[in-house]
This record gives C-alpha cells, structure tokens and sequence, in this order.
DNA sequence: GGCTAAGCGAGACGGTACGTCTAGTCTTGGG
DNA sequence: CCCAAGACTAGACGTACCGTCTCGCTTAGCC
C-alpha cells in the first residue's frame, strides 16, 4: 500500500523527489476546476487531463478528489490572523465573523461548501475538516470568550463552546441552508442579539409617565 | 419525454395506474439502504435490486436517488406539530429544539445529514429541503417568536429570523460538524445563554463590598 | 456472475435483446483492427472507439479481447467442407492440405498465429482453439485416413493420429516458426515424402547392373 | 540512446563495470518466476521486486521481458551435442527426438512455449529464437540427413528440410496444441511412420487365391 | 368482452469515472 | 558509468452506475 504522501519534509530518502511544479500545478487546477465546473463535477480524470499530468501522478500524492480539493482549499485560504488583544471580546468576535462571513461569499466559500456537504458522508474528510479548518478557527474564538470573561466583559457562567456555536453556527447554518444570503450586516445583527439576549431590558422605561 | 411525476393527484388517465405497493417497497428499502449501507452507496440499481422491482419502475416515479430518499424521508419524519398556545416563547422553543435533536440523534438525523449533505451540490435538492423541511419548521418558530415580542416575553427590537437562526443554527451546526455530540442539554444551554445574552448581570457590579 | 454469452439461440428470454447490428460491427472491427495494427495493439479500447460502441457493450458479450477475436475469426473462416467420398485418401489429404495453406497464408493466417500464440499461455484460449479450431478439422483427416485403411490405400497398421500431425505438424511447424514460407508447393512435398516413406525403394539395389 | 547490450565482449570501455552477481540474480530470478507464476504474469517489475534490484537495472541490460527471459533460457537449456558419427541416420534422429521431447517434457519446454507463444507477435523476438534456437538444431538434423543420402540408408531424392519438418514438426504442434500428452513413445512413432511410409508394402501377400 | 394506454420486469445501450496495473523512461543521490 | 529508489507519462484494464431505450407481457378502466 502506498503512503499517498506528499514528499515528508525533512531530508530526501532515495528515489526521485516528487516534482513540487507538478504539485502546484495540480492543486491549482483542481480550485480552478471547482470554480468553473462546480465541485461535483471535479474528478481525477479532469484534472489530469487539464494539467497534462498522468494520473498515477495524482493518485501518487492523493487517495481521492476530495482529499486533493481540501488540500488545495487549506493551502489557499488565508493563514490564521492572531487574536489581537488590544480590542474587546466584542469586538475581536465581530472582526472573526466579518472575516468569515467575506470567506464565505468568495469562491472559497463555493469550495468549503462542497467539502462539507461532501463531508457528510465520507468520515475521513469529515475528520480532516474538523481538524484542520474548524478546530483551529474555534480554538482562537474560544480564547476569545475566556479573555472577555476574565475581564469581566462577559459573564462567568457561559459556557464557552455554547458562545461559539451561537455566534459561529448561524453563519455556517446560512451558507449551507441558504434561505436568505449572508452578509456582514447580518452578522452585526447575530452579534447584537447574542450579547444582549431576547428579553426586553428590566430597566424598560415602560413605566409609564405619571 | 417521461413525466416523472408521483400520480397526479386527481382522475386516472387513463392505462394501468401505478402500483402503489411498489411505491411503498420502494420507499422503505431506500430508508433501509440508507440505514445499511450509507447514504453514498444508495444507488438507484441498488434499490430496484433489493426490491425485486425494474430500474424503469422506479426512474418512472423520481428522477434519482436524491430525489427519492428526500420523498422517503419526508414520508417518514413525523408531522409538524402546531404550536401549543398556552406555553410561553421559551417553552414552546424548548419543547421544539428537544424535538429536533432527537430527530438529529436518529436514523433520521443521518439521513437528512447525507441530504443536506449532497444538497450542498445539488441546486434543485437544496430548493426542495428548503421549500419541504426547512421552511414549515421555519415559520412554526418565527410565528412563536412573534407571539413573544406581543405578549412582551421577547424584546420588540428582535429580528425573529436572527432569533431562530442563533437557536438552531447551532443544532444544525453540530449535526453536520460533529466536533462533540448533539444532547438536549446542550439544547438547553444554547437557549438559556441566547436568552440571557453574554454581557454579566447589569445589577452585579451594584453590589458593593460591604 | 453475468453469462456472456452471445444471446442464446432459441426464443428471446425477456428484457431488450442484444443488437445483433452490433455484435456484427464489433466483430468486424476486432478482425480488421487485428489486420491493421497486430493482434497485440488490439484493445478492447480500441475496438470500442473504432465501433462507435462503449465498452460495456462488448464486455456484456465478451469476456476480454482473445475471446472476442476467437470468435470473429472462428465466424470468418469458411466453413469445413465434407470429405468428398470419390477421392482416394492422398487426393483428399492434399485437398486439405492446400486448404489449410491457403487459410494460412491469407489474413485468417496471421490472425491465427497471434491467437495461438496467446494461447501458449492462455488456457481457456487453448482449450476453446482445440475444440473449436483444431479437433473438427482432425476428426476430417482422421476420417480419411480411416477410409483408406479400409480400401487397402493405407497401411492397416497406421495410428491415425500420427498420420495427421506428421501431415499437417509441418504446416503448422512453418506458419509458428516460419524460417522458410509455407506454399502449397511445399505441402505436397510433405505429403510425397510421408506418404512414400524415408527408405530408398526396396526395388532400386535389386536391379543389378547388367 | 542506451546500447542495451549484454556488456559487450571485449575490454571494459570505462565507467563502473556491470556487477555479473546482478545479471546472474536476475536470469535465475526471471526462470524462477516463468515457473512459479507462468511466463504472462513475468514482468519488469515483478522481477525486480524479487532480485531487489532496481528496473533500470534490468532495462539497461535486456530491453524487455521476453528477451531477458530468452537468454535465460538459451543459457539454461543444455547445450547441443554434435552427431556421433557411427550412429545411423535414424538412431541419430531417434536420439535427438527424445532429447526434445524430454525438453518439452520440462520447465524448459513450458518456457519455450511461453516464447513462442509471445514470438508469434513479436517480430524480434521470432527472429531471435529462429537464430538461436530452432536454426542450431535443425542444422544437426540436416546433417544427419545429408549423410543419411550419402551413407544410402536414406533416399537421394528426399528433400532435407521436408524430412526435419516431418519428423520435428509434429513433435511443436503436439507441444503448442496438445491435444494429447507428447511422450517417447509418440516421438518413436512418427519416426517408425514417416520412415515407412503411409502405404501397404508391396509384397503384401494380399493377392488372394483363386 | 374487447380496446387501449400505461405499468412492469428484464436487460441492452452509450457514457463517464473509478482506482489499479504495467511499460518504459527519467531523475535523484551515492558509489 | 553503475546502482537503488522511485517519480513520471501513457494507456489499458475490468467494474460500477448513470439515465435512456427497447422488448414482451400484464392490468386496469372505458366503450
């Protein structure tokens, strides 16, 4: 069985090293592949043949298109932006979300589209999302909350993977049960609502004038 | 050019009508390959195997598996429930997002995982889960969050899609990227930390040291 | 395990038949591909391409390409022409013999080489040449080596089967190890040489010198 | 272009020298595997595997397979032994039957098989194992035979290559088409037949009384 | 009771893609 | 120049399903 390994980084054991042209190639045909003809239509055949590459050449690095795709998607995405921790909680979240919600709109978001509805049934994919794309991304919101309820800015008693998933959940739940188109201003709205909560404020001036 | 319509509903036109028993196996053993074999091995050949039926039998009704294990499954899922007036906002949402994480929790829940799943590829899939699964529940809990902003349980600010985007968002969220498992106390915790919202007690810091 | 089988003969069981315009142009196709590019450039690929036909069409009738050849050629070749019973058994013989020289010589000729050659290592193959090619045209010889033992033309002591393979074991001998051509030239001097023995004739030292 | 020679006689031109322990691993290795797996499933990479020894290292000594396997088997099968003179021609010719068919009879005889089969499609191939197979043995047959016709125990009129013909071919077409086992036996017949002749003796005191 | 339109099982058909295999060549690094 | 290792292009393999298309037969419902 072979490793179906990129080249292991460290020293060359023998044999001829993987072409890292012939990589990059593939990998870029492949997300242009998604955009043009839509993920489902993405298959190792089609992406040797607009490479020009055998493909062995691909099975050689990857054990199926979807492995490949989410490969070329994670190498694409933009590199996780260390929390900033002059800002509040509030307003690192809103950043985090805004941030997203832009990811979402571009192709990438076609693309993770795909991978998760493609992730739904196939457990190694749903594995490697998971570590890859999603628990890295919770992680920095977590530190998030943890900060803010240290500070006093938010309350002691949340529950900090409940926080994430209220914040968070709506926008993926938007991108794959598209209802109504995501947008920043929709964001800000999921903020806002979270933070204050649904009950009307206690000190509601609602007493009446005299 | 093949109607692929379930018989219309109406006066038969004439010719023999279709079995309904076939439609029924046809029904029951796609929901059981589901169960068996996982969602991606349900093929149309597999179905018309198991049931002993011809693949024309089976093309003449739907027009592919999708299609077919959507009608299957909407055929089984148990039928709305309409909203219990005398309970509050809150309960009425409890009692519903409950429901839904068993449904989650189910044979159900992996099946309408792997739909939603190919839905992400699959443009008129995803208008019908929109339009058949989605949608009613949609309007059951915006027309009780409704009834809270009236009856002054819910703040009059809230935009009721947000409000139920931020309590089952999560829950749908936690289906299709399990990073821990659906439970109806985590049900109960996002409602609870939606409701009271994040920012600590307004009377806390009142409390002076004495 | 499907049969693959062309459709049986008799009444049609049920389902759509096979299209026997189909079966003829594959057919054609492998013959003539074997003409043009060599038995071992014959895919079942090409002949695929060639025909215009998928390859399921010709796998759902044929096993792999040697078959499929087998069967062209074995459908090609003219058909076995009953022993003429007014001939002596040499005239019958040379008849034959020339037949099969002329079979050899023809395109018939190169396409048996090739499938005798992957029959060497082959063993269905072998087994369908020997019934199919090789034991009707034996039993023929056999029979007319039979009749002249009976009319006194033969040698009653003659294994029959040796008789054959030292007739027609020359022939095949040049068409598989051709380091000289075959011509009917040459087979009737097989047939002179076997025929009258190695031995110089006993009369020959008996007429003395006068 | 690569010379792929076997290293040519005569002084070493410069460079490392081939490693002699590496061919004769991998002749052996190539007629090992011919036996154990059948000459089809022999292959460049199989023969590799087995000697530990890398492809090129094959490629640059035999261009494919079936020559590799050729000058295996030329090196194995013993060597020709020239005619003992005092023998007649058809104690020559008997002894020398034998020794085929206990070659036939042997790994060898499946080897050769599996050549010829592949020769009747490889061009080269045929002409290698014309040259340095079937040319070197026919050569002693004819001698055999001239003096034969010279010694008079043969006819004067014979022609050389028709006797050879008569009494080997049919030993290769029981070989390729083995419609029955080859054994001593067989080999003594064809000889006893093709010696005598197919016809009644003359004497035969068949004239009946009146 | 016959006519007719459609349903039905069976299975052929043109396609597309799969993932594997082998051929023969090329490219490393190290004798 | 040799060697081991292994990447590379090329192309065929045989299989699985797709969705469509005949076949010959069955079955309701209307005339």
């Amino acid at each position: 069985m072979t490793l179906r390994q990129p080249p292991s980084p460290g020293p060359h054991a023998g044999g001829r090293p993987r072409d890292a042209d012939r990589t990059a190639e593939i990998l870029r045909a492949a997300l242009d592949l998604v955009e043009e003809v839509g993920f489902r239509q993405v298959t190792v055949e089609r992406v040797a043949a607009r490479t020009g590459v055998a493909k062995t050449t691909i099975y050689r690095r990857w054990p199926n298109v979807s492995v490949l795709v989410t490969e070329a998607f994670l190498a694409e995405v933009t590199a996780l932006v260390p929390v900033d921790e002059t800002l509040t909680a509030r307003e690192a979240l809103r950043g985090s979300m805004h941030a997203l919600v832009r990811v979402f709109q571009g192709r990438d978001g076609q693309i993770l589209r795909g991978l998760l509805g493609q992730a739904q049934t196939d457990e190694v994919l749903r594995e490697s999302l998971l570590h890859r794309w999603l628990t890295p991304r919770r992680q920095l919101g977590l530190e998030v909350v943890r900060h803010g309820k240290q500070s006093g800015e938010l309350d002691k008693n949340l529950d900090e993977d409940v926080v994430i998933d209220a914040l968070y959940g709506p926008l993926y739940y938007r991108l794959m049960m598209p209802y109504a188109p995501l947008s920043e201003a929709y964001a800000d709205e999921v903020l806002r609502q979270v933070f204050a909560g649904l009950e009307p404020p206690a000190s509601d001036p609602v007493r009446p004038a005299p």
